[in-house]
RNA sequence: UGGCCUAUGGUGUAACUGGCAACACAUUGGUUUUUGGUACCAAAGAGUCUAGGUUCGAUCCCUAGUGGGCCAACCA
């Protein structure tokens, strides 16, 4: 197991730190708490990654706990749909757990909390409690009904439980303090009324808790050691700290573990989103075709669009934790799925824009059935055949009349190999009038020994079975479609993310079943989608295969999305570039130098006295610093800034020192 | 007019927790190849946001600044 110190990340750093201080390693247990109101995404593979990888590393139970406290969103259709993607990606959880289950426990300890004076009745309504909430910035002021006696909270609990109230005439909260400066702290409420059927308990109960009361105590219950969440959920960790504090003085005996809240960042993937909620748009207003749409990043759609188990904990692992924002490159996950798929997947010929090319030399009626290798990766994989005859489609792509000899496919009076069978020479086009090429003609050769530079794919025309090929590009265009305040993520989706494709395949397609995976060659990675009938063949494109070909043409598409960087580079104030390119300005060699020092100049025009002020004070050792600060003075006095004892003394400290760049700049002055 | 988190190549994560930065993806070359795929080799790319401090020495510790993120749902 334990092979060269694999490296830790910070949450593996926790442990291991937690397991020197003495917590005993059969005491480790964690938990996914996914709450049912929505399909799993990408996005939470990495948490299910973390707390089932980690439940594998140290060999520890990891519970997958539905957090279901919202009768209002949550469904049983979403508790099985999450419940067969986590087996899907091959994880096994110790106990299925409800936080409905823990509801009279809950309630008891609540009671418990009123008791001790720790929670109370509050019987506003919901503005005038948020206007007494305040602000971040601003403290709260407390409510009328914050000293109410421990009777009648008592009394008013009791009531609300049995049904005697409306929604929103009570609630109960936490009593902390209004003034706190963290607003969850803010005597927040436990419990609200909501007159729901709740998909497991029905109708047993009309008040629910909220979140922060039921998850932390949820850990608690099932002694889960590490509860790993995102980073979003930072700000409750005082309150889940508060609440296991209190709680820990009814229970220490039978739950002896408090739990530990720690917190990462979430994954975020180049042109998509991650929240349910904007998931759910896409599904409603039939932007795609549900929730498991080969184009949605949810677990279900990878499923269908053909990426495997493996790929998805291979890049979980990849994509690494930390806690700062991160974004994802989508080429990555692209990576992962094709190096699963390369090592499984059988190889095929499938021609999706097809053109007809006719062997002239090739007799009318003749037809071989060709060895062809299922997978060179994999020895065991064998071989099949396929058929070939005079007829045959190959990529409209594959064929120019002509072309330099970068272009390694046919092209009129050169010879490229067809995959599997011999050696052609381009002759002659046939045209409609449109000038539009219907066919091409050829000759072959069978001598295959011959070096040629091109391989193509091709299907005989009399052999080919139609399909349909779903071909799928990112659903937005933009990079981050909902980090835009200004804009709605749904005006950033592509109208081409679909494209559907009469294509003809190899005979030996006829015979496949739902999932099957396939490499089309030279195309990419396909797998037969749900939609596939015994009449009707449907593939989609899981990814295509990696094309350095493709990249040294199209130079002309490469135009909209880039000016990011820019952006960020406005963003910041000109005095904090300027010490950036002081900083390193010494070490640049001269030319680039010179471009520093222009753009410093630029940015100096900019520049206020007293952002300047400071840097008078830089180190004798930062040259680099010292010299951009000279350079931005120079530009200051030009624009009429005075003269005066700083001033001086930071250019004559300047002409005195030994780096002769710093004293040529100081000379100038 | 607040609090908390965060800052390492284009991207993501490391750096035995103080000894001058590694791995993966992406990029660019090359070798092999009946897939312009795969595999293999190589190159380029950051001196760790800025300033000050502690130290013989800081990516790592302290302070401040700057940038980014989170926090005002009877959601989770």
């Amino acid at each position: 197991m334990s092979e060269e110190t694999k490296s830790l990340n910070f949450i593996e750093h926790i442990i291991e730190e937690d397991l020197a201080n003495g917590l005993s390693k059969d005491k480790l247990r964690f938990r996914f708490p996914p709450e049912p109101n929505g399909y799993l995404h990408i996005g939470h593979t990495k948490a299910i990654g973390i707390s089932f990888g980690l439940g594998e590393r140290y060999q520890a139970p990891v519970n997958l706990r539905f957090d279901d406290t919202n009768p209002a969103k949550e469904e049983q259709e979403y508790v099985d749909a999450i419940k067969r993607d986590i087996e899907w990606l091959g994880y096994k959880w110790a106990n299925e757990f409800y936080s409905s289950d823990y509801f009279h426990t809950l309630y008891n300890w609540a009671v418990q909390l009123i008791k001790d004076g720790k929670a109370y009745i509050d019987s506003q309504s919901s503005e005038a409690m948020s206007e007494q909430k305040g602000t971040p910035t601003q403290p709260g002021v407390n409510g009328p009904y914050r000293n109410r006696s421990v009777e009648e909270n008592l009394y008013l609990f009791e009531g609300m439980k049995r049904g005697e109230f409306d929604e929103g005439t009570h609630i109960l909260r936490a009593k902390i303090d209004m003034q706190h400066p963290n607003m969850l702290m803010r005597d927040p409420i436990m419990y609200r009324i909501l007159k729901k059927e709740h998909h497991r308990t029905g109708d047993e109960w009309c008040i629910y808790p909220m979140y922060d009361w039921t998850h932390g105590e949820s850990d608690y219950i099932e002694q889960i050691s590490h509860s790993l969440c995102s980073l979003e959920f930072k700000p409750h960790r005082e309150l889940y700290d508060w609440f296991k504090d209190n709680v820990y003085g009814y229970a220490a005996q039978e739950l002896p573990m408090p739990p530990k809240q720690r917190e990462f960042a979430r994954l975020n993937l180049s042109y998509t989103i991650m929240s349910k909620r904007k998931l759910l748009k896409l599904v409603q207003n039939n932007i795609v075709s549900g929730w498991d749409d080969p184009r949605m990043p949810t677990i279900s759609g990878l499923r269908r669009r053909g990426y495997t188990p493996n790929s998805i904990r291979h890049f979980i692992e990849r994509v690494g934790v930390a806690k700062r924002e991160n974004v994802i490159d989508v080429s990555l996950l692209e990576f992962c799925i094709r190096e699963d798929l390369n090592k499984i997947a059988p190889r095929v010929m499938a021609v999706l824009d097809p053109v007809k090319l006719v062997i002239t030399n090739y007799p009318e009626d003749k037809e071989e059935w060709l060895d062809a290798e299922n997978n060179q990766e994999d020895e065991s994989a064998g071989f099949r055949k396929v058929p070939f005859s005079k007829e045959l489609y190959i990529e409209r792509a594959d064929f120019k009349e002509e072309a330099s000899n970068k272009f390694f496919r046919l092209k009129l009076g050169s010879e490229v190999r067809l995959k599997n069978a011999y050696i052609i020479k381009g002759e002659s086009v046939v045209k409609d009038n449109n000038g539009h090429i219907t066919e091409i003609h050829c000759t072959y050769s069978t001598d295959t020994e011959k070096k040629v530079k091109g391989t193509l794919h091709w299907v005989s025309v009399k052999h080919a079975i139609k399909a349909e090929v779903r071909e799928y590009d990112r659903l937005f265009i933009d990079e981050a479609p909902d980090a835009h305040p200004e804009k709605d993520f749904m005006e950033f989706i592509n109208p081409n993310s679909l494209k559907t494709i009469e294509a003809f395949v190899e005979p030996s397609l006829l015979d496949v079943t739902i999932g099957d995976q396939f490499q089309f060659q030279r195309l990419g990675y396909f797998n037969v989608d749900d939609d596939t009938t015994s009449e009707h063949l449907v593939f989609n494109k899981t990814v295509g295969l990696r094309d350095s070909w493709a990249k040294q043409k199209p130079k002309a598409q490469q135009n909209n999305n880039e000016n990011k960087p820019q952006q960020q580079q406005q963003k910041r104030p000109a005095i904090e570039v300027i010490k950036q390119l002081g900083k390193k300005y010494t070490n640049q060699p001269e030319a680039k130098q010179e471009k520093s020092k222009a753009e410093i100049l630029k940015l100096a025009e900019t520049v206020s006295y007293d952002d300047l002020q400071p840097l008078f004070n830089t180190a004798a050792k930062k040259v680099g610093t010292r010299i951009a600060t000279l350079i931005t003075l120079s530009v200051l006095l030009k624009n009429g800034q005075e003269r005066n004892e700083d001033i001086n003394t930071f250019i004559e400290k300047a002409l005195d020192d030994k780096n002769d760049l710093l004293v040529a700049e100081a000379k100038i002055l």
